[in-house]
DNA sequence: CTTGAATGCCTATTTGTTCGAGGTATAGTG
DNA sequence: CACTATACCTCGAACAAATAGGCATTCAAG
């Protein structure tokens, strides 16, 4: 039933596959865990999630794919191009703006007489 | 053209409308510049998406709606509900939840070693 | 007295992204 | 042989933000 847009979540698997892949290069599978561990478990994204984000940044040219065999298993591993480093930085500027103007306005006091 | 899924905006526009009338109510064409001033211009909405949340938290419970005329103008005033109380908490929780789980993310450094 | 800006409300449509649920296949363990 | 973990993938639904419009009133300027 597919609860789809929860709240402060647009933007955000993107912002935190560019900002990991930014580290290290690393698949899918790998990402799934990554983010739950990155995040100290505040944010937990599916695999139904993952792939189509991967996906539509390899073609937007953010990131480059290579087919990997691993101890017997296939993996497609991820790295950050020199687009995807930009991207990366455009999404944290607009994620920087967006959480300042949300703190601003939630620290305003309830009563204020300003 | 309506580019429509700006990153990291969904749930933005309903959080910052119940923030701002938990100080006092106030009322739709109000709201637009309220946002503007308590974001410090980081945060602009238009009338075209203020007016359906403030109809959608309406029709929630979340929200009261009152008809008043000032000064020879109509206005509909909004007031914050014991619903939209909660739906606030509610909110601010979410978003710090989030907020905790990407600043944790893009404040791990670059070339751990760990 | 007419024009334009500002006030004040509203809706239709486009857009595209997140999400759950599902499906496939292989490797390794009991 | 079954079962779990790994590893990849896609589909459809839900949904909310944004733009671009439209309407009506008040008020100041020319």
């Amino acid at each position: 039933m597919a609860r789809s847009n929860p709240p402060f979540m647009s933007g955000v698997p993107e912002l935190l596959l560019l900002r990991l892949l930014a580290q290290r290069e690393m698949y899918g599978y790998e990402l799934v865990r990554s983010v739950r561990v990155a995040t100290r478990e505040s944010i937990a994204l599916g695999e139904g999630v993952i792939y189509p984000v991967l996906h539509s940044l390899e073609k937007s040219g953010s990131l480059s794919a290579s087919r990997k065999s691993v101890g017997g298993r296939s993996r497609v591993y991820y790295a950050l191009t020199r687009r995807g480093q930009a991207r990366l930085e455009e999404l944290q500027g607009e994620w920087q703006r967006i959480q300042d103007g949300v703190r601003s306005a939630l620290e305003e006091p309830l009563h204020a007489a300003t």
